[in-house]
DNA sequence: TCTGGGGTCCTAGGACCC
DNA sequence: TCTGGGGTCCTAGGACCC
């Protein structure tokens, strides 16, 4: 066929191996071939962040409850989550990969993509170019990654999974398919637990079976997935965000934060001292990120884990923490009953705009000064650590459970 | 098993306007 | 006086990812 002459792409995925585990163990060498999770302590409520292979051989893994971790694999060693670190790290190796070319786009803390088409006279083959990248990843941060290569963002991805661990995997250019053919649907990014059970349900197990299929089958079935499933199993990077070219970060589209007491509680007092704490966290961050938010929701979980949002859509956008609290607090009485017990709060930002838009003239003397003293909160908090400033009622009580930080941990 | 926290994207229904 | 259809905004929920 005469395909009009586009490039084939040269896409690289780039995955840290078992992130932060692997972090972890340069703050603490002795850790090193343990079993070890890392998301919290074995008795709290909460989920496994990260499992070394050593705990992985027990069956541990990512998203477990930590208790069951610790039912499978009582000898690991548990371990808290230190997000800061993670960050730093992750930036080092963002520095790493920007050298080999400027189209690096961050997919989360620990994954990258790389477009390298186009750059065999300045780096050689692909293969040559990514044991140069691997090299170079392990010396400058002491980390090993696995890379994946391919000519669309998802072959690149199943390849950097199949190349685990510190491995790496070229997918020539048309073997796409037959890389993909005997992996089993679930493989296929974008195909969870719930359109795996649905594909079963019609017979296909693996995504050679979901190749053979009719596109208009799948697309009756499940409209637009469905299409794009199709061209996935080919190896296309069909639809959504997948096809975008690789590029820069863009401006995040919402920004929250949320928070799962170690018991659930029904005073009022503490649940909205949470509340206030977290609009403070959210409006902090909405202002490093220069943005103002005009829809604010609430996120409530009871004792029995039902779940409910409810949003709410200002007049004028802002990223000042009283008015988004106030917003906060007013769906929170609207739509929790006093008595019943709260598992999690949380409070999220949405539809970004730049800039505040117009204010009334008289609102806006207030308004200025609440934005210089939010400004100077933010130093302090900067200096201090996030326990420092807090609005009135924030720092009586509830929050801290958990957010407190052990002195003795933050030097520096 | 007893289920975190931070995101993205999609769907579907209702309100409202033309 | 019974009733169209499209477009946009808003809200709620859910699947999915790391």
């Amino acid at each position: 066929m005469a395909e009009p002459s586009t490039p084939l792409r040269t896409i690289f995925h780039v995955d840290m191996d078992a992130f932060f585990v692997s972090v972890e163990e340069l703050y603490d060498p002795s850790l090193k071939g343990k079993p070890v999770v890392v998301g919290g302590q074995r008795d709290e409520r909460g989920v496994v962040s990260a499992a070394s292979y050593a705990a992985r051989k027990f069956g541990v893994h990512s998203a477990m409850p930590l208790r069951t971790a610790a039912k499978l694999c009582p000898q690991a060693i548990f371990v808290n989550g230190h997000m800061d670190r993670y960050r730093d790290y992750s930036q080092k190796a963002h520095a790493v990969l920007r050298n080999f070319s400027p189209l690096v786009e961050m997919a989360s803390i620990d994954e990258a993509y790389l477009d390298l088409t186009g750059t065999e006279r300045l780096h050689g083959p692909p293969l040559k170019a990514a044991h140069a990248l691997h090299a170079a990843m392990k010396d400058q941060t002491q980390l090993n990654c696995s890379v994946g290569i391919g000519t669309s963002r998802l072959v690149a991805k199943v390849a950097s999974a199949q190349a685990k661990p510190n491995g790496v995997l070229w997918v020539v250019p048309g073997m796409e398919a037959s890389l993909l053919a005997p992996l089993k649907v679930g493989a296929i990014p974008g195909v969870g637990k719930v359109m795996e059970k649905n594909l079963h349900a019609l017979g296909i197990e693996c995504v050679g079976d979901l190749a053979k299929l009719d596109e208009r089958f799948l697309e009756e079935r499940f409209g637009k997935w469905g299409l794009a499933l199709a061209g996935k199993s080919r190896g296309e990077d069909a639809g959504g965000w997948f096809d975008t070219s690789v590029g820069e970060e863009t401006d995040p589209k919402s920004i929250s934060h949320e928070h799962t007491y170690n018991e659930d509680t029904a005073n009022s007092e503490q649940l909205e001292a949470t509340l206030m704490k977290l609009s403070e966290m959210v409006c902090r961050r909405l202002r490093e990120h220069h943005l103002y938010a005009r829809t604010v929701q609430l996120k409530l979980r009871d004792e029995k884990f039902n779940t409910i949002t409810r949003a709410h859509t200002l007049a004028a956008p802002t990223q000042i923490d009283a008015e988004i609290y106030e917003a906060i607090r007013t769906l929170f009485r609207k739509n929790w009953k006093p008595g019943t017990k709260v598992r999690l709060l949380g409070v999220q930002t949405s539809s970004f705009e730049e800039g505040e838009g117009q204010m009334n003239l008289l609102d806006n003397t207030k308004h200025d000064k609440w934005k210089q003293a939010l400004s100077t909160a933010d130093k302090l908090r900067d200096k201090f650590g996030e326990g420092a400033v807090g609005m009135a009622s924030g720092l009586k009580s509830g929050f801290r459970e958990k957010t407190q930080e052990n002195p003795a941990e933050r030097k520096k």
